[in-house]
DNA sequence: CTGAAAGCGCTTACAG
DNA sequence: CTGAAAGCGCTTACAG
């Protein structure tokens, strides 16, 4: 049933009912709920398309993955809380998959030439990102999550990654141990860029000299922290402590120490950064494992209220956010053994 | 730019253009290839609202997940499948987020009445499942991922998950074991109720009684298998033998076995329905795990394409495939040990 | 092989 | 408070 058909059986022109349904001011409070009722009983929607010919507004915000790795648990809870805050507004996620940075940039291109999504979110920014001059040159309206050393003015959420390392770093240093590695994401992302100098930092306010072979980098899943915590754990001189990037990486860490024949908690200390992934606790492992914790879930979420007050105006210098990691103790950090 | 504009550009009709972007036959070859050129080089592209209008068609396919527990690794994994087969007609997908199973059904209402969509993917079926009968009222076409008992024509694709469980569960049989585990999900999802299915004709052949005890439903998740493998360890009886729904259950129990002091391969079989996660190989693991292998990805390509040839107009009767999945012996599973 | 024009289903100035 | 009509940017029957 299209407008036509709907203000018909109404007995009213197209142009009251669009009005009731829009909820402009000018209609009469009777009217207005007459329409509203019979809407629901004819299930009359307006049609997207033509709603976004006559508004220039489609109701879509994108987001461009990777069809290769992207397709990841971090992005899923991401997009878990970003869909949950938008379907508040009846705005659904569009996904589109690329499989190289070239392909992405010519996305973003078609995205913003035939008018498909209102905005998009940049997520995992580089130091210097080209995606960022593309889009605003494109005019395209988007957040970024993380941050980015780019030129342009945009919006932002990013968590203290500096901050959450350095303290995970600090409080294995003031347990005694010196020989701590880092299993961090692939250099050139801004977050691993920003782990490794709070980690750097930390050491150095100790003096602790800082070991390359102690820092893995990769991606945050079960596998790479296994393979990467077998490299360590053959290293002459081994690490007493490990950071982990995400719980992902911590249980593969875990598998690692343990067929190793050692304990976490007891023979190597270990801190995870939780993402907060519903199913996956750090109060249910064994030993219960510390963590820095941020929920991306939430950052989610507040990225899609972020890109909703962008489309309504707000400055993109006033959506900037950095939020702060909590450091929480458990049971898998511990002094270090005497030799 | 829009039609008008990149028409008078090149001193042609709108007609013209449009017919030529489109791949019509009756435009000159000479005149074709300069508007194509031309479409590269200033970068147009049609207005989706406005081809959606006039066409009916808007490009994108849509997949209702839930907020809560639906975006996960399987999602993602089939996800870039889907993706990475419709990214090459340009189709994007369109994912909405709800919170119930209420509001699934009335965002299909929604993006049927609005005409978002030109089709949607329908996954993890029930037994008798309403989501068939309102698409079908809704006319809007679908693909189910999985099969159902309800009522209506529509295309589907299943992996053949009675035979998967069938045969891990014979060839445990087969190495001696008696007391199996199974790690299932949870009950009503046809997936679920095939597995328990292959489970129990593949002992019932043997004439081995079924132990309720030892069927576990839940989620696919790590800390589900751990959990859930922690209560069949606690058992008088406990099983020689585990099969788990998916790798992530499976590094679950492998850990809660672990830290019961056995060892998976000796003490413990065990056996896991791989989905072919990138990020997490069998071949990997220590030691190696015996897995029944059919990726999800594979699936979600082939699934993109099912939906284009229902939209070309292809039978929904024609599109339905069951695909075969394959045991891969490794060294998680051995005889049993004599007690 | 090419073009003028109607029509897709909305919104929104403008008029009343 | 309500309505007639132009316009958003395409496609496509119809005419040539």
């Amino acid at each position: 049933m299209n407008l036509k058909e709907f203000a018909n059986r109404l007995a009213l022109s197209q142009t009251t009912v669009s009005r009731a349904l829009s909820g402009y001011p000018e209609v009469k409070q009777a009217t207005r709920e007459r329409i509203l009722k019979a809407a629901l009983e004819y299930g009359y929607r307006p049609n997207t398309s033509a709603l976004g010919l006559a508004t220039g507004r489609v109701g879509a915000i994108g987001i461009v993955l990777k069809g290769g790795g992207e397709f990841g648990p971090h992005t899923s809870e991401f997009m878990g809380g970003l869909g949950g805050r938008l379907q508040q507004e009846e705005i659904d996620i569009l996904v589109s998959t690329v499989d190289s940075q070239e392909s992405e940039l010519s996305t973003y291109r078609r995205l913003a030439a035939s008018k498909r999504v209102d905005a998009v979110i940049l997520h995992s920014p580089f130091l210097d990102d080209p995606r960022i001059a593309l889009l605003n040159s494109l005019g395209l309206p988007f957040i970024v999550h993380g941050r980015t050393n780019s030129d342009g003015n945009f919006g932002w959420l990013d968590i203290d990654n500096f901050g959450a390392v350095r303290q995970s770093t600090s409080h294995l240093l003031d347990l005694g141990h010196r020989r701590i590695a880092l299993l961090n994401g692939y250099r050139g992302r801004i977050f691993a860029e920003h782990r490794q100098d709070g980690y750097q930092t930390a050491l150095s306010e100790r003096g602790v000299a800082i070991d390359p072979a102690l820092c893995g980098h990769g991606e945050f899943t079960d596998e790479m922290g296994f393979r990467l915590m077998q490299g360590f754990l053959k290293l002459d001189e081994r690490p007493t402590a490990v950071i982990a990037g995400s719980m992902m990486s911590a249980l593969g860490a875990m598998r690692a120490i343990r067929i190793a024949g050692m304990k976490v908690g007891e023979d190597i200390s270990l801190i995870a950064h939780d993402d907060v992934f519903p199913y996956i606790s750090p109060d249910h492992l064994v030993p219960t494992l510390s963590t820095t914790r941020s929920s991306i879930r939430a950052a989610g979420a507040r990225i899609g209220e972020m890109v909703l007050e962008l489309l309504q105006g707000t400055p993109a210098e006033n959506l900037r956010e950095v939020w702060p990691v909590e450091l929480v103790i458990r049971n898998s950090t511990a002094a270090v053994k005497p030799a």
